[in-house]
DNA sequence: TTCTATAATGATAACCAATATCATTATGGA
DNA sequence: TCCATAATGATATTGGTTATCATTATAGAA
């Protein structure tokens, strides 16, 4: 999907719940359909050009997780990273760097996928949780922290 | 392994590296080796009786986390939790409750874990990281929340 | 055992990502 | 155009976490 065909579903979903795609929710939102991985308020906030205020923008993310349009990602040194949701950006998995907190998207293949889920229904209904998803962490130091 | 046997292991590493295991870094290690996943400062601040201070609460996870004895568990609402590394209570995954952040362990079959592993290993190679694990986070809402 | 250098503690202050507040501005529909 | 409501952005506040530092405890030397 290409980064306006992305907008577009994020548009009609926050319409469908009276909800504006304004200038800075669409800058909020490219951002983010461009970068590689989940990024944080603070990251944004640097790459913007000009700059979204902060408060704005935490703002933004927060509507944009709570209609569904972002998912959050809970990384090191304490900040949250957003990214589309799977259903905009496709289903993927993470390779995170333990010290400097990067985070990158990655797929797997259909077989290891479907395994997996399987994997994932059976321990959710195992505990009686109501499955949403799941996400496989690769962790390692990046070539950077190494 | 044992509560005993971990704590044994733990204060070795410890006395390695002339770091001494007190009664407040035991009452730590205790509390979270009995716990059954990640645990965070405040969650162990309630359990614990009677309850460490919370800074020395907080030193004693970072200097346990520091000498490879915890690892950190980054989750929801902002909170670390810590658990003994893998080598003190062996490999596993979690299970995750996205709305109020209950983190539970979980293994997997050990055809699981290698194809897993496998994947894991051409992953981090494929970007130059140095693998130091992964994780398979399994997401749902728990009874509660569900 | 006593002494001493160093590690550990815990009360307090500081930090910082994130959230709440609220007056102002923008916008879609009547 | 007008109006009700949503969105903005400056500011204050919250809450988990870290830093500071005077005090206390401990392991090893004498």
């Amino acid at each position: 999907m290409t980064v306006d065909q992305i907008e577009q579903m994020a548009r009609i979903r926050l319409g469908e719940r009276g909800i504006r795609y304004t200038r800075g929710r669409q800058q909020v939102m490219e951002a983010l359909i461009r970068a590689d991985g989940p990024r944080a308020a603070v990251e944004l906030h640097r790459e913007m050009q000009p700059p979204l205020p902060l408060s704005s923008l935490y703002r933004s993310l927060a509507v944009l997780a709570e209609a569904g349009i972002l998912s959050p990602h809970h990384g090191v040194q304490g900040m949250t990273r957003y990214e589309p949701a799977e259903w905009l950006i496709g289903h993927h998995h993470h390779l995170v760097c333990v010290d400097c907190g990067a985070v990158g998207d990655v797929e797997l293949s259909s077989e290891m996928e479907s395994a997996i889920e399987r994997v994932a229904v059976r321990i959710a209904g195992a505990e009686g949780y109501a499955l949403t998803g799941h996400t496989l962490e690769v962790e390692g130091r990046c070539r950077l922290c190494a």
